[in-house]
DNA sequence: CTTCAAGGCCAC
DNA sequence: GTGGCCTTGAAG
């Protein structure tokens, strides 16, 4: 019974048979039947090992013969059952296509539409940390669909105005997903990471009979977050499969994962994306909607959809990531496979016993939180800048020295190209679109965020900072999480080895972490949200309560320095990218890479600029200076963090605490 | 014409 | 309210 998805997965995508349109019915059967997922069944073997469908599987494949389906007629079915046994990434059933975003069985698809359509309002009787899989999936429609929107069912695919049939804007997305999906079934292996579970969208073997209590949480929460796809369909739909398979700059500027947008440059380039709105929701702006207006698709938007109703709908505890997994220990995951037989055992995952709401908390920056408190109450915000505002670099920049070689070297040759005059560069480098194609959709994060606090505040009087810094850690957790899935998918890092991963993770977490927050300030991304169920605003008073009054300044000194800068979206991105692929970090297996990559990005930053504001010819240093600063306040955040951690202020065994203890031995 | 994802229907 | 099956209709 242990069924583990991947190995269907990799089942499905080995079948000879399998169509280009991998969701018809196996036997090609199937009248006028939608249904493939249940078309002519047979009784699955429920039980049968699934490593026996491997061996049968590789016997396929490995012989790369067309006649492959030559084989008895018993294993053949067998492959071909697995073709249809992908798993619900909610509830674990059979899926039967792709449904609002993902992957997902009749009945999520019908619970999904139902809950957004008539504006449902659930709540959760027990601790809003319900398992969901196929037997009980109706017993918390709560968690069941906070679980729905986890594993990156979409909102925006709800039609609003009900219109049926058609297309939406995701039908590039699944169309490439399943062309991933082959693809990596031609090459006839393992998707990178293949050795952890290939669930889509991050679930895992939610069904298996692993009881939680059989297995001690591993604390590794970030490595788990890496292996499975946390999220979703944010950026890629396809992210569940990563690509990877050609690790090295050949696969980088065609990542699998980039958008097919190439045409946003101009765009982007005219006018700073001043008002960087809510993100480009989805790469695939091919809009097919209906009459509707270019840049909106039909349905009730993410938006709406806070204001009028999830904000009701109590929030889980996790709206990111409302269970944590764990694996078990050891093996390297990485672009391997054929270790699949140990996937249900040695490997197999597990969901954690407790598993209480992503329980992670990581303070890291508590700016990073704070952001929509803060645009709640702008004009504390605002004072706090007028208060430190002058002197950037003054007390700031300190007594440790950051270390940014690459970026010194990077400014280097940019001033030696400036020297050399070699100015105008007509064409800004495609990365610049990849890159920026890799933000998360902003009103999704935005609004997990929101409900997040929103309950976070209904069930925690957070007047007093001891209250306070606990809630601030889980809303970091979250947002680790939300950045694990950002970096999964993202081109470079997601070619990397999960070790090496983790350790650029384990450098970045805190400095990206506070670059979005100050990204956020400079263009109010969230806007002002958040109040308490009382209507109290809270300030960032608290943070100086909370004895990181500096931090804050600091912070809202680089949230000026950005404003005057002009910080646009582009830039912003690169800056994540350049802290997150530090080639610096120590123990690198796969070091010349990440440098190279860096590279490239700060190569594509310097371009962008030039071509972009090429009268604010020091922008492109003016940027990578905020680097050093950003990494001392991280250092800060971080001691502090460490210090309240070892205090047990701070929630244990979450994505925070293992970041925290990551650098600290 | 074929696909296939979205909405609708309705027995349970 | 659930979920299996049916209808719809833009995209290809």
């Amino acid at each position: 019974m242990i069924e583990t998805i991947e190995i269907l997965d990799l089942i499905e995508s080995a079948s000879p048979e399998r169509s280009n349109d991998g969701q018809r019915g196996f036997l090609g059967v199937g009248k006028n039947n939608n249904n493939p997922g249940q078309q002519h069944r047979l009784a699955a073997p429920a039980g049968s090992s699934s490593h026996v469908v491997l061996q049968e599987m590789d016997e396929v494949s490995s012989k790369d013969d067309p006649d492959a389906n030559s084989l008895l007629d018993m294993d053949y079915k067998d492959i071909k059952l697995g073709l249809d046994e992908e798993q619900c990434p909610v509830c674990g059933d059979r899926v039967s296509g792709y449904h609002y975003g993902l992957l997902t069985c009749e009945s999520c698809k019908g619970f999904f539409k139902r809950t957004v359509q008539n504006k449902k309002v659930y709540s959760c009787v027990d601790n809003r940390s319900c398992q969901i899989d196929k037997s009980q999936r109706k017993r918390c429609p709560y968690c069941r669909f906070q679980k729905c929107l986890t594993v990156g069912m979409k909102l925006e695919a709800v039609r609003s105005d009900r219109m049926r049939g058609g297309r939406n804007k995701f039908g590039p997305m699944y169309k490439r997903d399943r062309a991933l999906k082959q693809q990596a079934a031609r090459h006839g292996h393992a998707l990178p990471g293949s050795d952890l579970p290939l669930v889509p969208n991050g679930m895992l073997d939610v069904g298996s009979p692993g009881s939680p209590e059989d297995v001690k949480p591993d604390p590794h929460v970030l490595q788990n977050s890496l292996n499975m796809y946390v999220g979703a369909v944010s950026n890629s739909a396809t992210s569940n499969l990563i690509p990877g398979l050609v690790p090295g700059p050949a696969c980088l500027s065609a990542s699998a994962a980039a958008p097919t947008s190439s045409a946003s440059i101009t765009t982007s380039a005219g006018g700073h994306m001043v008002s960087s709105s809510p993100p480009p929701a989805h790469p695939h702006q091919t809009q097919h909607h209906h009459q509707q207006p270019p840049h909106r698709l039909v349905p009730i938007s993410a938006q709406d959809f806070t204001q009028n109703f999830v904000h009701i709908t109590a929030v889980p505890q996790s709206p990111l990531s409302p269970k944590t997994y764990y694996l078990q220990p050891h093996r390297n995951h990485h672009h391997q496979q054929q270790q699949q037989h140990h996937h249900h055992k040695g490997n197999s995952i597990m969901e954690r016993a407790d598993s209480s709401p992503p329980a992670c908390h990581q303070p890291q920056h508590t700016q990073a939180l704070p952001d929509f408190l803060v645009s709640h109450n702008q004009s504390l915000g605002r004072n706090s800048q007028q208060r430190h505002g002058n002197n950037l670099l003054g007390p700031g920049i300190p007594d440790r020295e950051p270390s940014y070689p690459s970026v010194i070297e990077a400014l280097r040759c940019y001033q030696a190209s400036m020297i050399s005059g070699q100015t105008d560069r007509p064409v800004v480098s495609p990365l610049i679109s990849e890159i920026k194609a890799t933000l998360l959709d902003e009103a999704e994060v935005k609004h997990k965020m929101v409900t997040f606090m929103q309950n976070e505040l209904l069930q925690t009087d957070i007047a007093s900072p001891e209250q306070f810094l606990p809630v601030l850690c889980r809303m970091v957790d979250q947002l680790l999480f939300l950045m694990v899935e950002w970096a999964r998918s993202s081109m470079f890092f997601k070619e990397i080895k999960v070790e090496d991963q983790m350790k650029l993770l384990h450098n970045s977490w805190s400095e990206i972490l506070i670059l979005d927050f100050i990204y956020r300030q400079v263009h109010n991304v969230w806007g002002k949200e958040i109040v308490t169920p009382s209507g109290d605003v809270i300030g960032l008073d608290i943070l100086d309560e909370l004895g990181l009054g500096d931090v804050r300044a600091k912070v809202f000194e680089l949230v000026k320095k950005g404003r005057e800068l002009k910080l646009d979206l582009t830039e912003y991105m690169c800056l994540k990218f350049i802290i997150l692929l530090n080639p610096d970090v120590s123990g690198l297996e796969n070091r010349t890479y990440i440098e190279q990559s860096q590279e490239k990005v700060t190569a594509a930053l310097l371009e962008y600029c030039r071509l972009v504001y090429p009268n604010v010819s020091d922008k492109y240093s003016q940027l990578l200076m905020r680097l050093p600063e950003i990494r001392l306040i991280s250092i800060r955040t971080e001691d502090f963090l460490y210090f309240k951690h070892l205090s047990n202020e701070v929630p244990d065994q979450t994505l925070l605490t293992e970041m925290l203890h990551a650098k600290r031995g």
